[in-house]
DNA sequence: ATTCGAAATGTAAACGCTTACAAATGCAAT
DNA sequence: ATTGCATTTGTAAGCGTTTACATTTCGAAT
């Protein structure tokens, strides 16, 4: 029963293994370099003693961390949680560990998160959209930690993104369901400040109703934070101030689950009496009844992709290269065209 | 433009602010100590050479972290999401961080998770559920590295937890429904193995069918992994096998709502041809149709109190106190007694 | 003016690794 | 046996903090 007061060190470990600390060192990070013979013996002290590395002391040393941070909005709701899983699964195949850290939507939140992160010697940071301080990048920059941003693309922007168009998506999308002869259109997103993704899907379904003729400037627009609550309020102080709204989009599956709600309380059947759209095509969208029409976002892929660029930018020392993925159009039950009857009311 | 090639230490600072590094240490841990003036010096320099403490040197140097890390089975869904939202906020009002690390339900990535949040310092450790390998508790001794296991209560296991009675809670919600007169009775829950809280919520369901004079094994069980497509699955698979089922129980709010869905798509009504319940209470409950009639777990209390115990066992090194937390039933419309016309169906 | 204790600051030794460089070992060719 | 080169192992200097201990400074009391 070897009670030890503390944890056993590489000293520990090569002191018992009859070696030195730099073999013990070399059998963890580079093995082949051992004859078969220490490397064994090596291994059995470690395992006597149940050595654990120090990490703090590792990447003081090695000046690595292999760790990569990622900054999320939420970790609330479902929306980034594929994506995330991908991400994490493919970085653990290239051997890095993720750090996440929530903002809860707190944009102030932010920097100290990222800081944090930084300090805790993240090789790479991931975060979501590219709205933030520019005083951000400017210390990213300083401290030479790579940054890649997802859920967005926009080669204009300096940071490189992998992501999708989320205006052009959301175009192409209203285009598609206005074109069943909506003309009373009503739009729940959350807040579009300090949120590129939001912003650009207004502007999306602005564009839309250009290219049918509508006025943009007519679209009933709310914005609201980001909770199941939010979009049932939210639906509810639409139809009563419109009653005559026939469509209402959503900027997020979460919120159009919220509409429906919504809407189930106003007695409004989906989508008899208006229509309802969400974006992200969640789990949650094949749950609700009717289901979400909405958009597919290639959560897996862009997860995937972002930690294979990010891991080539650190180890590789290169700027990051920017891709966009398609989204495409996902029709299920809770969109129906405009019928004589209802235009008339 | 200094352009430095590398990031500013506590030295750089030191030299700028005319000042020995202990005092900028101090600055940095124990302003007060510090004369008002020098204080000033000091800030400005950190200010001016935009320094961040490195923090695997502080923790080396400190052998403190002020992290905490917490290992949860999923991401994926929002069960764990609200009580360690809590558990965060309350951490972070005491100074500490958190580290989320998700098993993706996989038991034996567990303990590798451990290893690693162990190995990068945490001071304390928060766990779900009490089931596993009991090598990881022997190896978290020997680390000393403080264990609390939430969302479980159980005063018969060695490990401090701070939750609730899951066997209790389920068997008093269950013998409530059953009251209505429902005699075949269905159970979807998550995978049992290595998972006290699906196994006492299984148990407790039993417990409730005897209070009401039924045999337990003719609980008609299946367990399934956890997501809506499973509750699904196993919904439509139950009633296929067991036509004349008028209730099903599910372990969670999760699995509930698949089978809502699996009810949906077999053209069932709920709760008129079939009544469905949960567990969990968390926001999906309110968005399916109809609302799901389920237990509610105090998350937000439950992560808060987990905070506090978790920094007292560490700060005051001692041993941590359990407590069991109350759970409460939420009505909603899923559940319908039994009416002639079923009972004779 | 001195003296003394408290308060502020400085000095330098850890903390547990990695890694450049030096030394030792092994093996093949002579 | 010797030599030379490649391979394996060892030595020791950092990495950027914190903190015990030593020293200096300051102000109040004499």
């Amino acid at each position: 029963m070897p009670a030890n007061e503390t944890a056993p060190t590489l000293d520990d470990v090569a002191r018992m293994a009859g070696v030195s600390t730099a073999t013990v060192s070399r059998c963890l990070n580079d093995p082949d370099k051992l004859t078969k013979d220490t490397r064994m013996r090596v291994l059995a002290a470690i395992d006597k003693l149940g050595y654990t590395p120090n990490f703090a002391a590792r990447s003081m040393a090695a000046k690595r961390t292999f760790t990569i941070g990622a900054i999320i909005p939420t970790m609330e709701n479902a929306i980034f949680a594929r994506g995330l899983q991908a991400f994490q699964e493919e970085l653990d195949r290239r051997g890095y560990t993720l750090l996440v850290s929530s903002t809860a939507y707190k944009t102030d939140a932010e920097e100290k998160q990222i800081r944090n992160l930084v300090a805790r010697g993240a090789d790479g940071l991931l975060v979501i959209g590219h709205d933030r301080d520019p005083a951000i990048y400017d210390y990213l920059k300083q401290q030479r930690v790579p940054v890649l941003v997802t859920w967005s693309y926009d080669k204009a922007e300096a940071t490189p993104s992998i992501g999708f168009d989320n205006r052009a998506a959301m175009r192409v999308f209203a285009e598609k369901v206005l074109a069943l002869g909506h003309r009373r259109i009503g739009m729940i997103s959350s807040t579009s400040a300090q949120n590129d993704r939001a912003r650009m899907r207004i502007a999306g379904v602005r564009d839309a109703m250009e290219t049918h003729g509508l006025e943009p400037d007519t679209l009933d627009l709310i914005e609201v934070p980001y909770t199941f609550d939010d979009g049932a309020d939210a639906f509810i102080t639409l139809m009563r101030r419109n009653p005559e709204t026939t469509i209402v989009l959503c900027g997020s599956d979460v919120l159009a689950v919220g509409a429906i709600r919504g809407a189930r309380l106003m007695g409004l059947r989906v989508p008899d009496d208006v229509s309802i759209t969400g974006f992200d095509d969640i789990e949650l969208a094949q749950v609700t009844s009717p289901e979400l029409t909405t958009v597919h976002v290639p959560h897996h892929t862009m997860g995937q992709m972002a930690a294979a660029e990010l891991v080539a930018m650190i180890e590789e020392k290169r700027e990051g290269v920017s891709q966009k993925l398609a989204t495409t159009i996902v029709e299920r039950g809770s969109v129906a065209a405009i019928t004589k009857t209802k235009t008339g009311g």
